[in-house]
RNA sequence: GCGGGUGUGGCGGAAUGGUAGACGCCGGGGACUUAAAAUCCCCUGAUCUUUGAUCGUGCGGGUUCGAGUCCCGCCACCCGCACCA
């Protein structure tokens, strides 16, 4: 260690270890202090920390060790989305246990994460393949069940004939397998459901009130969540059946013309069963892509039943088509079409020459107006409708709900777009669903003194499926209740479940439950949540239900788990090619003037979209051959400073070239701290108090690209001055404001100054109000309103004195010209502008 | 189509309705050095007739003494959702 350069190489590892000797960020739930939970989302151990993980963590740090300079016992802790697809993967390709694969992966991460030197609580570490953990979720799973919120039922489900698993709706994608890409295929089975439609108006309402969450996730989730109101009603059919129906827009009822059904609705089964043309066209709906692009240009298809609908109001006789745009899965399966008024219906009107009448209209004397090329979806009157005629759209609404009801013909429902959650998986690499099913006694949950119950280690992934249903013995139990023999559930629980609880077990980790509700009481809700958008519905919808879920059968007395949610950016890079599709990394490559070549033969290298880290396009930077070259907080700052920390960070060599420049020129400043200096500068120190304000604001407003600006105005208005006084404060006001951001060097730099405590210790510098203010200020001078002149004033100048200030100024006179002056308008301490 | 967001120098980006471009990167010039690295200093939106002036925050209007910021109407790009009745 010399004077005139930091070396991270030393030092980091050497501070890494006095924060972990000294626990200093253990968190004591215990403490009188004021709380403060930080959390980032946990990583999946995939293999290695990459770049969007350290933008990710060193946010979440900064906040914690500010919070703890502050005065705040924190709580930030780590740990292992263990579960998942990967494991498995990696062990057919492999040939490694996913178990010790998984443990492999922690390791090496866990070492990664260490070397950034993120204050985090490791004492509560755990993965969630860890039978503790998951062995606690399933004694929540039972739980879960006793309260009703558990259900079984034999459903169609979203099969990847790759991954050999079912999916969940919202893990296929375009009618594809989210991980896999295969085309995903219908199959009935037996499956777990939990219960999250119980709680969807809740999980809506609840919406409201997370005013610290960003606008675009809460929309998302409304939007997934997709209430809407209407009428349920149904019609009198030909054949003497019921046909039910759901409408958003019951006042339009007079304008139906038609009425479709899906092609899977029993209606059309049962017309299939005696028309084979019935059969093809229903085969041909089925056959239709589901993607964006070929269903906004697919054409509305139908096939008329033969079957009529009596209208309940002008007792018309209206025809029943089978359509290939109404879905099963919402509403009841069965729409009445009203083409003047939906788009859809409008397209199929014109196809097949039904009916198109106007029934609502911009004013009663419009209700003779022709309809155009499309339907109209707007606000008016409703015109052409009997009784409702004059009404607005929203009473007669009202009105047809009112009177189905009284004719005991229908009712106002309300529809949501949320199913429940399909929770079985056929995966080994899960936490095992707790039940047994038993011949005489029917599915019976693990007694909990019998928890957890563990996955067997001897298993193979040589041939595709569930290890678990094939496996020798593990399935083979006698049943908890008659004791005749039974077999085990042998699906494992999504594993969204395991990241639905987790931040729970963070705060409590009792050893005979899964957590202890005065505990949690304590540190939740988590005050900063931070982690990507990609899981701004399910992830964080997910453990909304279940933190509610959980408060609803007594568990926890929290129902909110993140008061503030934050949605980083992503990490880009430019992108390599050669142009034949192939990509290089960035290490392959150099610059030879303007262009890029390829620095194993000099190739001329195409430089392409700055784009997302990722293996695929290899433009990906490995953080720890980073920290090696620049050390950790090099890296730390990089990740913290330009953006905005809500979008993409674009890397760069010269950005980190630059922030290891800095971590040396503060270590110079440091350096040239002089204990013996005397003297004011009252200058700078006022800057230094203003800055200690304005970190602090912008950190706590997560404007880290902000804070880090003004320390850079800070440190170069220190470096300027001459020794003093002064200078020694505005050096440490620098070396504490940067300490949450470059905790290593900060540390060093600490202990050079005499001091034997910790940095991450120290508190929050204490600022002056009196040194917040100017007493000179710069006032700008204006002619109409453009910058003509700056003034120097005293602070709180007379508005009169100003005035005659600015007129007294040659380069606003000779603007002036000699015009008169109409007004002459000065804000105080701003500017003075002259109209002419 | 619906919903949300974003548009400011070569680049990332600052700016309670009040001096647009803070801060960083890139680039240019200079000092120190035998030389290089490191470091330090200066310049760096555009244009012009350059001690000064004009233009300039996606485009077109408006409100205002004053608009990047507020209002109206457009355009482009990004993200999410989607035959949701």
């Amino acid at each position: 260690m010399t004077d005139n350069r930091f070396d991270p190489s030393s030092a980091d590892g050497r501070w890494q270890r006095a924060w972990n000797d000294a626990g200093t960020f253990t968190a004591d739930s215990n403490s009188e202090k004021p709380k403060s939970y930080i959390l980032e989302m946990f990583p999946y151990p995939s293999g290695r920390i990459h770049m969007g993980h350290v933008r990710n963590y060193a946010m979440g740090d900064v906040l914690a060790r500010y919070k703890k300079m502050r005065g705040h016992e924190v709580l930030h802790p780590m740990g292992w989305d263990a579960f998942g697809m990967p494991a498995e993967n990696a062990a057919m390709e492999k040939k490694v246990h996913p178990g010790a694969w998984t443990r492999s992966n922690i390791e090496g991460m866990k070492a990664q994460l260490k070397r950034i030197g993120f204050a985090l609580d490791w004492t509560r570490e755990f993965a969630t393949c860890d039978p503790e953990y998951y062995g606690h979720e399933q004694s929540l799973f039972i739980d879960m069940y006793a309260a009703g919120l558990v259900y079984r039922k034999s459903s169609e489900v979203n099969w990847d004939p790759v991954d050999m698993t079912v999916l969940a709706n919202e893990q296929v994608i375009d009618g594809k397998g989210w991980r896999s890409g295969a085309e995903v295929e219908k199959r009935k089975l037996d499956q777990w459901f939990l219960k999250i439609t119980d709680f969807a108006e809740d999980l809506l309402s609840g919406l409201g009130e997370l005013k610290d969450w960003p606008e675009k996730v809460r929309v998302m989730q409304e939007n997934w969540i997709g209430k809407s109101s209407g009428l349920e009603f149904s019609f009198d059919l030909s054949n003497g059946e019921k046909l039910s129906v759901y409408t958003t827009r019951p006042d339009t009822i007079f304008g139906a013309s038609f009425c479709a059904i899906a092609a899977d609705h029993p209606i059309a089964q049962a017309v299939a069963a005696s028309n084979s043309e019935a059969v093809a066209f229903i085969e041909e709906c089925k056959r239709g892509g589901t993607t964006a692009a070929e269903l906004e240009t697919a054409e509305k298809l139908g096939f008329d039943t033969g079957i009529t609908a009596r209208h309940p109001f002008t007792g018309e006789a209206m025809p029943v088509f089978i359509a290939n745009f109404v879905l099963m899965e919402y509403g009841t399966g069965a729409v009445m079409g009203v083409p003047g008024h939906d788009q859809r219906d409008f397209e199929f009107a014109t196809k097949y020459k039904q009916r198109i009448a106007r029934v609502v209209a911009s004013d009663v004397s419009q209700a003779g107006a022709p309809m155009g090329d499309e339907a109209e979806g707007g606000d008016g009157v409703i015109v052409n409708s009997d009784f409702l005629d004059g009404m607005s759209v929203e009473d007669a609404k009202a009105d047809v709900i009112k009177r189905a009801e009284t004719g005991g013909w229908g009712e106002g429902t309300t529809v949501w777009r949320l199913r429940d959650w399909g929770i079985s998986r056929q995966r080994y690499w899960g936490t095992p669903i707790p039940f047994i099913h038993c011949d005489t006694c029917g599915v019976v949950p693990v007694p909990k003194d019998q928890l957890p119950v563990t996955l067997p280690d001897d298993v193979d992934f040589e041939t595709p499926g569930n290890p678990l249903e094939r496996h020798a013995t593990w399935k083979h139990v006698d049943c908890p209740e008659c004791g005749g023999k039974a077999q085990r559930e042998t699906d494992t629980l999504d594993t969204f479940t395991n990241s639905s609880w987790y931040f729970l077990r963070f705060a409590s980790q009792p050893a005979d439950k899964p957590f202890d509700a005065e505990e949690i009481a304590k540190w939740l809700p988590v005050q900063h949540y931070i982690g990507g958008v990609e899981h701004a519905i399910l992830h964080l919808l997910y453990a909304r239900f279940w933190t509610r879920a959980l408060a609803h059968i007594g568990k926890l007395d929290v129902k909110e788990p993140f008061a503030a949610l934050f949605t980083q950016g992503m990490v880009t890079h430019e992108t390599y090619s050669l142009g034949d599709g192939s990509w290089l990394s960035p290490d392959e490559v150099r610059k030879d003037g303007q262009d890029w070549v390829t620095i194993e033969n000099g190739v001329p290298v195409e430089a392409g979209r700055v784009v997302k880290m990722s293996k695929s396009k290899k433009n990906v930077v490995d953080p720890d051959n980073i920290i090696d070259e620049y050390g950790a907080d090099a890296v730390r700052w990089f990740m913290l400073s330009d953006s905005p920390p809500e979008r993409d960070l674009p890397w760069s060599v010269s950005g980190i070239e630059g922030c290891a420049r800095f971590v040396q020129r503060l270590w110079r400043l440091f350096n040239s701290y002089d204990a013996n200096a005397a003297g004011e500068d009252k200058a700078l120190a006022r800057k230094a108090h203003q800055a200690i304000v304005a970190v602090a604001d912008d950190i706590e407003a997560l404007g880290f690209n902000k804070a880090v600006a003004r320390i850079y105005e800070l440190t170069g208005a220190a470096e300027k001055a001459a020794p003093s006084e002064s200078k020694n404060f505005a050096i440490r006001a620098v070396l504490h404001l940067v300490s949450p951001m470059m905790p290593h060097l900060a540390e060093e730099a600490y202990a050079k100054l005499g001091h034997d405590t910790l940095i991450a210790d120290a508190a929050w510098p204490e600022h002056d109000p009196a040194m917040l203010v100017e007493d000179e200020v710069t006032i700008a001078i204006q002619h109409m309103g453009k910058l003509r002149d700056t003034i120097t004033a005293p602070k709180g100048a007379a508005k009169d004195d100003l005035e005659a200030l600015a007129l007294a100024s040659e380069k606003v006179q000779r603007s002036i010209d000699g015009a008169d002056i109409r007004k002459v308008i000065v804000v105080p301490d701003r500017l003075v502008n002259i109209v002419t």
